[in-house]
DNA sequence: GTCTATAGCCAGATAGAC
DNA sequence: GTCTATCTGGCTATAGAC
């Protein structure tokens, strides 16, 4: 039993490694100063995970494994359209108020290297559209919402709820607004994105 | 008059330079490649810029005096608000398909150096919304569209204009396209994202 | 202005003691 | 498992010839 110390060193180190890279990018971190923030020195990184790649590598899966459920919201659950798309988006802007740089560190090391999505996609829990293009078309034979393709809507819905994270520091210097103002109005998102998105597609 | 050969050395530079910055980031950026693409060796970079830094900025200050007047598109002309939403989404989605890697480079750098805005903001043609807000505010009172805050509407523009091109690599995976199909997405949304965002806010 | 050669530094990785 | 010390390679930057 003598893995206990072990245990927590490893995640000690991963979670150092998740700040750090995800501030930074894989190209802009540094060994050194995820050692530092783990209170542990180099040495013991290598040893734990041989490489700043491998060690990459498990910062970013780690990363990816806890944005896909949230996509799945909005993809694969069983509510009605205008129901999940309320929900969704409260509850993501509020699950990335306290994850701010989730979304463009996995959203920056994919377009780095735009490969590492086939091999998500051979994962288990990668987000399939199929279901909600189903109930796309369907809420539209019923004649609740008007016509428009599930991808355009898919879209629209991640980049209303997305990328005000993403162009945060860009779109504070626009509206000039300061840190505290910002955050109210990223708060109001939690329902204003959901009516504006239902206003939009309703009959 | 014997000017000519340098001037385009130094634009030759400055072009590599935006390439290599752009797909790869400050960070990740190497003076070698840059020097490759631009046909030269490594020495001159440091001859015309002095250092990568130097290098950087150059690059940076030239991409985002090409984004301004777009975003300017939105805020500053005369146009009544409708018609203001469709030609700003045609022309700015028509800009960045030729010029897919600008408005990452200009947002993650911006973001690694929150601290850049406030210089912008200083220059020239950074993009003010005050115009924006008083033309919403007319919109409202006029019973054109519903009561919406200014800036959220100027956010949810952007975010859908601007989202499709940074999660590109991202929302093609989740959407099983490939690249042909997105193309024909992005080009549908010229249209598609002016008609989605008036029928969300007009009454 | 442009090149080759190299200085100098920094960061990832390893050796080896404890 | 954890540390200190060190190797090695790569990258920015400069010196100096042409």
């Amino acid at each position: 039993m003598e893995k206990k110390k072990q245990e927590n060193t490893e995640l000690e180190i991963l979670n150092a490694a998740k700040d750090v890279f995800q501030e930074k990018g894989m190209a802009g971190a540094r060994m050194q100063e995820i050692a530092d923030k783990a209170g542990i020195n180099k040495a013991l990184l290598h040893y734990y995970y041989r490489s700043k790649q491998l060690l990459f590598e498990a910062t970013f899966k780690s990363a990816f494994s806890i944005m896909a459920p949230q996509l799945n919201q909005v993809l694969n659950d069983d509510r009605e359209l205008f129901d999940k798309i309320r929900n969704f988006t409260e509850k993501y802007i509020t699950f990335v108020m306290k994850h701010p740089y989730l979304p463009n560190f996995v959203i920056q090391e994919i377009n780095k290297n735009p490969e590492f999505v086939q091999k998500l996609k051979t994962e288990k829990n990668f987000p399939s559209i199929d279901k909600f293009k189903i109930q796309v078309a369907s809420a539209i034979e019923q004649g609740l919402i008007k016509p428009i393709d599930a991808e355009q809507l898919f879209i629209n819905i991640i980049s209303l709820n997305v990328f005000p994270f993403i162009g945060k520091p860009l779109l504070k210097g626009l509206i000039n607004a300061d840190e505290k103002m910002f955050q109210k109005i990223l708060q109001d998102r939690t329902t204003e994105v959901a009516d504006f998105i239902i206003n939009a597609i309703k009959k």
